[in-house]
DNA sequence: GTTCCTCTTGCAACAGAGTGCAATTGCAAC
DNA sequence: GTTGCAATTGCACTCTGTTGCAAGAGGAAC
């Protein structure tokens, strides 16, 4: 079946029941690979089970992330969930232009996060790290002066 | 009157109308000082002008952000504005115990930008950044140890 | 196989944010 | 002081995400 690993333990040791609509939402993401949103995520899952509800898919998906099996990020089409695969940890950079998402090292926020510690003694919490901008392609295809000036 | 210094100069010069629900918003959110959420605006001007109605409020606030007049923020809580006052750019660390917003140096993002360019030739807008975490004084309060060490 | 009890689900209702549109109004020209 | 019209507002509605609650079901104990 899907790609969701060791998924079924971790719900059975952590105590929560295996429900049809976790197995059928933790297939859906898995299959569906990239990011997914709530709502793809449901019109996938109603494909086999057709009673299934959004509120139920946000709160399998919110169980599913407590227990670290699953991450979301914010875009600006709306939250995207992935499947958690071991090890392969990442963050997201969001095209504002094209809407797509790339992955970044985490190596860039590390070093943030230990700057802003050593700083203001805050411990930041890079967990949903989203950085917004303009993809290498999306800056090429039209020579897009970004008013502002953001970057030096 | 409020803290709104050029503000109507800024909205004439562009072409903009002077009425009366943009002064209102603009009072507000000088007076409020810190960073108010949307709903927060809309009590105060409701207080001497009963009518004005939340989707004003959203369309004010985009305008005068247009503007460059005011940015907001994301937190947990919701979204939060605040009054752009000459010069003094920051970005945000918010609290995710207590709630509070700390004010960041931008030079940290100026980095992460930097790095982050180099490396992928993305052109991050820190625009609207918030960093989400653990403030000193709820570290120490409870001695937190954060599920999952994402600072090393 | 039954029973029981708690965890989950589906539904409906709600909150925050934003949009389309007809009615209203600021304000520039007279 | 009027007039005219595009910019703006208020209302109703949409869209995503969340919550309260009664009905339903997993699964441990028998």
């Amino acid at each position: 079946m899907g790609g969701h690993g060791h998924a079924l333990e971790t719900l059975k040791e952590t105590g929560h029941r295996l429900t049809p609509q976790r197995l059928l939402v933790l297939e859906a993401i898995a299959e569906g690979g990239g990011h997914m949103g709530a709502e793809e995520v449901l019109a996938r899952v109603q494909k086999v089970y057709p009673y299934m509800d959004i509120s139920t898919v946000y709160r399998v998906l919110g169980l599913l992330e407590d227990l670290g099996l699953v991450t979301h990020i914010t875009t600006p089409e709306g939250t995207r969930y992935e499947l958690v695969r071991g090890g392969e940890r990442h963050h997201h950079m969001v095209c504002r232009a094209c809407g797509r998402t790339w992955d970044m090292s985490t190596r860039f926020l590390a070093d943030l996060g230990e700057a802003v510690w050593k700083e203001y003694r805050f411990r930041a919490d890079m967990a949903h790290f989203t950085l917004q901008g303009i993809c290498k392609d999306c800056l090429s295809a039209d020579n897009n002066p970004m008013s502002g000036g953001e970057t030096p």
